[in-house]
DNA sequence: TGAAATGTTGGGGCG
DNA sequence: ACGCCCCAACATTTC
């Protein structure tokens, strides 16, 4: 833990932030202000180098907000945040040579790509006689701790959380240091402006920005704001989108302006009864712990089947289905309103996610790879680990998936978790007018309810894109032939 | 973290 | 009173 053996108290030591954008709980931060040394504080970003997965859209929006956010918090602290795109040995072996630096921490990162750049840039620091440390913070537990019996990694949710358990509690989390000591003398940095993460011609943002405040404080709001009501009756009610029954937490996670330890520390307190809606939510998190832990275990995972016995399945490559699901104009009332959500608000609830992925994958037949894709670019919480599990895991390409004869029903689920039709209506409003009783199938509404409610079927609102019955005996006949008893 | 088909049971209407 | 049928409600199996 002593960042401070071996090197001279009067010389800086650099602090890198990549997905960590807060204060409380960086065990980085921590160390390198318990080292007493000057802090230089540096967001670096390298999703934009070689073999890297560039930012998507929504959460480039999301990065500049959380970033001014971060600057502020530090400039508290008259310690100024220097931002750096590039490759991150690089940059960091530039970092310790502007400011005569001889130590550098940062908290590690689990995305293969980031696995390699920053071994990388451990064994470079270290050959430059620089002191690099790295810490945790970004997952509850390191993948390479989790085993089976076996010792290999879990494939199946159920025993790994049964392992998690039996680890034991997860450390406590670290408030936020009372002082950082700030380096003095300029560092360059480039300009946040010049990243162009807004969107501009057209700004498509307002409706991201109603709906979030990125940043640490943010986040912090948010879980207060769960654990002070959705959080009793969790087991029930997150699965209904038409109220805010869940923590909507994901994007502060992604963004690591919140840690797991934080989250997990204050649902444990908050928690009064041992198999509650509490520990249901403690077991979703462990959801998103799971697909990280099968990311680090297996790099291709946004690209590759997990089970392999899908590679010669024949997905549909059809343009114009994709497009109808992307914008929400499937004519299915529930399918619709979750992409529409997504595109408004740059997320989705969980329940309409599942329903949604199973509406590509298996209504439409069309590659999760091509859902995967458009949730990164949307989403402002995609990230390497959960958005390609979860993708794979309703595929049913995944580990411990949903097996192949689980098709979704986009009426029955919509008619079972929206019934009052609050969700369709707020994001669906040219069907808003629909009585509950066919607000989920339209198709089945007599003439004189459709004009009544001002729908024109095919003109105000799309016929819908395949028959559900067609399209659920397609896709247990394509799934049949990868059936696995071989 | 399904849905649909098929099977079983039991109450009530009715001859 | 009794058997028969219908069918909703629930359980089981199959996809």
């Amino acid at each position: 833990m002593d960042v401070s053996k071996d090197t001279d108290p009067g010389r800086p030591i650099v602090v890198l932030f990549r997905h960590d954008l807060r204060l409380a709980d960086n065990r980085a931060l921590t160390a390198a202000c318990e080292s007493g040394k000057p802090v230089v504080a540096a967001f670096v970003r390298d999703d934009q180098t070689p073999g890297a997965r560039p930012l998507g859209g929504a959460r480039r929006w999301w990065l500049h907000k959380s970033l001014e956010s971060l600057a502020v918090s530090l400039k508290r602290h008259q310690v100024q945040l220097v931002l750096r795109a590039g490759e991150m040995r690089r940059i960091a072996l530039s970092l310790v040579e502007e400011t005569g630096a001889d130590a550098v921490v940062w908290n590690r990162r689990y995305d293969p790509c980031g696995v390699e750049a920053d071994t990388a840039m451990k064994s470079a620091l270290a050959e430059a006689g620089i002191a690099p440390r790295s810490f945790d913070g970004f997952l509850l537990h390191e993948p390479w701790d989790v085993k089976t019996g076996a010792g290999g990694p879990f494939r199946v949710y159920s025993p790994f959380w049964r392992a998690l358990v039996a680890a034991g509690e997860p450390r406590k989390p670290l408030p936020a240091p009372g002082s950082i000591r700030p380096h003095h003398g300029r560092v360059s940095t480039e300009s946040l402006a010049d990243w162009n993460l807004l969107p501009s011609h057209p700004d498509w943002a307002g409706g991201i920005a109603e709906e979030w405040t990125p940043g640490e404080t943010g986040a912090g709001e948010r879980l207060e704001q769960f654990l002070a009501g959705p959080v009793d009756g969790y087991g029930e009610g997150r699965d209904v989108p038409g109220i805010r029954s869940t923590s909507r937490l994901s994007p502060h996670l992604a963004h690591g302006e919140i840690s797991p330890f934080q989250i997990w520390a204050a649902v444990r307190a908050a928690q009064d009864a041992p198999e509650n809606d509490a520990e249901k939510f403690l077991k979703e998190l462990a959801w998103r712990e799971f697909s990280w832990h099968l990311l680090f275990h297996n790099p291709h995972l946004a690209t590759q089947n997990f089970n392999e016995r899908f590679d010669g399945f024949e997905w549909k490559a059809d343009r114009k289905l994709l497009r109808a699901w992307q914008k929400g104009e499937t004519g299915y009332p529930i399918v619709d309103a979750g992409m529409r959500e997504l595109w408004r608000t740059g997320w989705m609830h969980n329940r309409v996610r599942m329903v949604v992925a199973s509406f590509l994958s298996k209504h439409l037949l069309i590659d999760w790879r091509e859902g995967e894709k458009w949730f990164w670019d949307t989403l402002v919480d995609a990230d390497l680990g959960n958005n390609p599990a979860s993708w794979q895991w309703v595929a049913g390409t995944g580990a411990d998936a949903a097996p192949y004869f689980r098709v979704f029903n986009p009426v029955l689920q919509g008619e079972k978790f929206d019934g009052a039709g609050d969700y369709v209506r707020r994001f669906v409003p040219e069907i808003a007018g629909l009585p509950d009783k066919v607000l989920h199938r339209p198709w089945e509404a007599d003439g004189a309810t459709l004009s009544r409610a001002g729908v024109k079927l095919g003109e105000t609102y799309p016929v819908a894109v395949v028959d559900h019955q067609q399209a659920r005996d397609h896709a247990l006949a394509a799934y049949q032939n990868i059936r696995g008893d071989a």
